[in-house]
Formats: C-alpha cells, sequence, structure tokens
DNA sequence: AGCTCTATCTACATTCTTGTCAACAGCTTC
DNA sequence: GAAGCTGTTGACAAGAATGTAGATAGAGCT
C-alpha cells in the first residue's frame, strides 16, 4: 500500500512568534531591495508558510511594509543613540565612534533603508529622523569645551557639522565604494576604514575650531 | 450612415523621434522611481502610444532600462565636467560651482538616480563613476597653489576632500530635507543654500589648508 | 496610382502578485 | 476525548505587467 504523500507536517507558532518571524524576513528585503521590492510570496518562502499565513498575521501587503518600517526605524534610533551617548570625548574615541556608526548604517544596512525610504517619500510623521535635538545636544557640550575667550560658534554651525558628519557616513555606506571606482563585490575596506578615520579627525576638529 | 468611430489618428514618428521620445518618458519615471519603478504600461502612456510600440523599438523592458540608464549617466558626467572646466578659482566661485553642481544633482535629479544605480547594484562596467581622476586634476592644481613652505599634502588626502565634496552634495540631495525634520513637499530652501554655502568654504578650506 | 517598408495598433497569451475563502489541524480547555 | 479557537493551507479570483502575432496604415519611392 502507498504511503501517505508525505504527510504535511504543519508547523503551528503563536501569533506572536508567527509575526517575528514574518518580520524578520521581511526586513531582510526591505534591506535588500526597498520596501518597493517586498514580494509577500519571496518572504513567505523564506519564512517557510505559504503567503496567505502572512496575510492572515498583517492584514494586507500595505500593512506588513509599515509594519517593518516602523520596527526598523526604532531599531535603528536606539542603536544610533546607544552609540553617542557611551562615547566619551577626544579623538580616538571619535574615531571609533565613526566606525561603530559606520559599522551600522553600512553593512548593518541601516543607510540603505533610509536612502530607499527618502528616495522612495515615505517619511512617517512619527519617524522625522531630525537631527536638530543631536545638534542642540552637541551645541551645548562644544560650547563648554571651547575656550571662553573664542567667538561663540552658531548653533547653526553646530548643527551643519552634525549634519555633515551624517551626510558622509551616510553617503560612504551607499555610494563610497562607486565613487572610489571599487568594484561592489568587493570594496577596499581599508581606504574606506582610512577615509572614515580622516573624516572623524575633520568633523572634530570644526567642532573644536571657532 | 454611421461615421467609422472616430477615426484612430495614427500619428507617425521617424524610429529615431519615436526612440527619443520614448526615452524622454522613461527617464522622467527613472527619476521618479529608479529603474526597477519603470512599467512599459505607464511610460507608453505618457508618450501617448501603445506599449508594443515601446517593444518594437527596444525589443525588451531590460533593453529600454538600459538604454534610458546610459543616456542619462552620459549625460550626467557631461554636465559635471562642463560645470567643472567652467569654474575658477576663489572663495565666491567655489560656492557658485557648489550651487550650479547641487542644482544638477538635487532639482535636476541626478542624485536620485545615482543612489537608484548604487541601491540596486547596477553599476555597468561602461560607468565606474570614480573621482579618482577629479582627485588628481584637483591634486596638482593644489600643490600648484599651495606655499612651498609647507608640508605637501598627499593625493590621499586631496581624494577624500574631493569624495567628501561629493558626498555632501549627494547626501544633501537625497537625504537633507529628512535630515533637517523638514516636510518633503515643503523643504527649507534657505537653510539648504546656507548648508551649501558653509559646506563649499570648509571643503575649499580644507584644500587650502596643510 | 501602386508598391514597399515599417511604425503602430488591437487582441491575446503568460506569468506574477495580491487578496479571498473554505477547509484543515495543532493547542488549550472543559 | 470532545469542543472551540485560531494558525495554516491549497485553490481560486482579479488585476497588472511583459511579451507575441497578425493586421493596419502612414510615408517615401517608382
Amino acid at each position: 500500500m502507498k504511503k501517505k504523500a508525505a504527510a504535511p507536517v504543519r508547523v503551528r507558532r503563536s501569533a506572536e512568534d508567527a509575526r517575528t518571524a514574518i518580520l524578520d524576513a521581511t526586513e531582510l528585503r526591505l534591506v535588500e531591495s526597498g520596501p518597493a521590492g517586498i514580494r509577500l510570496q519571496d518572504v513567505a518562502r523564506d519564512v517557510g508558510v505559504s503567503h496567505p499565513t502572512i496575510l492572515h498575521h498583517f492584514g494586507s501587503r500595505d500593512r506588513l511594509v509599515e509594519a517593518v518600517i516602523t520596527r526598523r526605524v526604532h531599531a535603528m534610533n536606539h542603536e544610533v543613540i546607544l552609540a553617542l551617548v557611551g562615547s566619551p570625548a577626544g579623538e580616538a574615541p571619535a574615531v571609533a565612534l565613526f566606525e561603530r556608526l559606520f559599522a551600522m548604517l553600512g553593512p548593518g544596512g541601516h543607510a540603505r533603508v533610509v536612502a530607499f525610504l527618502a528616495l522612495e517619500g515615505r517619511v512617517p510623521g512619527a519617524h522625522p529622523q531630525s537631527l536638530m535635538p543631536l545638534a542642540e545636544a552637541a551645541h551645548v557640550a562644544r560650547l563648554a569645551r571651547l575656550d571662553p575667550k573664542t567667538p561663540r560658534p552658531t548653533l547653526e554651525d553646530t548643527h551643519f557639522i552634525v549634519l555633515l558628519a551624517a551626510f558622509g557616513l551616510f553617503a560612504e555606506a551607499i555610494v563610497g565604494p562607486l565613487f572610489r571606482g571599487e568594484p561592489e563585490d568587493q570594496p577596499n575596506l581599508e581606504t574606506s576604514r582610512r577615509f572614515r578615520a580622516w573624516f572623524a579627525r575633520l568633523v572634530l576638529g570644526q567642532l573644536e575650531g571657532p
């Protein structure tokens, strides 16, 4: 007698576990292809479920995309803040901080996600990503460390320096290898590292200078 | 007697005119949504033809995308080079040069195209976009204008400054409003302009300094 | 005018993607 | 162990997107 055609062993997770597994798989697609590149069937295959299961847990593709973006942006903000508050002053720590930030933005994929969101014009009101609060904090610290005899820099000056730091790390992650003429599949990690160190010292010099 | 159901006035262009019209419409979609967002039906509607006409002229969607990217990248390189060679030395011209470059990258959409290409990993071997030749030219000019008594900067230092300039303009165009917390639909043009001027002077200062 | 070339169109085929639905099957509870 | 809840699934529907095929119709040429 024939076997009953490979019993379809159905795994049944808790709703929360299923949602988490689906979000994890979706996040990979988000980093790789952006929100517009997410396909329910692909995600389903990655997780090992059928695509209606995803719809059951998230209602629609749009809501899934919204959920994964929200989770990712929250995680990114959290990691960036952690790195910033955990960094002491000084040149060597500044270089180390830039390394840490870059590791998150580049290899970690945060910069890609930000770029996709910016290009698609998806800026949920909930996540403005403004750097002004960071600039204000940096400005206070900057004034406190400056020689009282030197002229006081404006808040806008500090804001611009913070913006520049963010721009540099962001662009290095997205177009660094491209602008350096390195093949995408094997970028020159050493040149990239030296640029980041050079850049960190430049930014620090701007903050310490007049 | 009935009319013959609205005579389908068929416009017939030369093959070259048709290709150009199709590429023009495709280019708008490229800037707006990136290569992955180009739809034959949308382009056809924009041009006012049926989508098989596009396939007749370009063979396939892939070849259309390839053609529009090639044309756009060539145009971009051409414009950038024109702007660079037409710029004299000095602080005011440097600020003006940055304005001109930004006008092409931001409102002109070049930065968006570059970002899409970088994110999708489409870097045709034909267009490596390396800034090294530019850095070498800048290095020669830099050495010629430096005080002979000061230590000679390395080529890598000049390369990094050129990279930083490109990174700043690129990122300002892509994520400037986002990182400044401005609504996408009405960015603060004045703040953006001041940042670019501040940034141009910073870059110039790096080239002139030691 | 008649002929040829080919740009263009309508209609259709195929594949992909999201979404719906009814049924199935683990877990928990009684 | 029976019942209920719900996570899960296959089958199907509907629409969109690319690509194909044959017919049609401008434009140039003789």
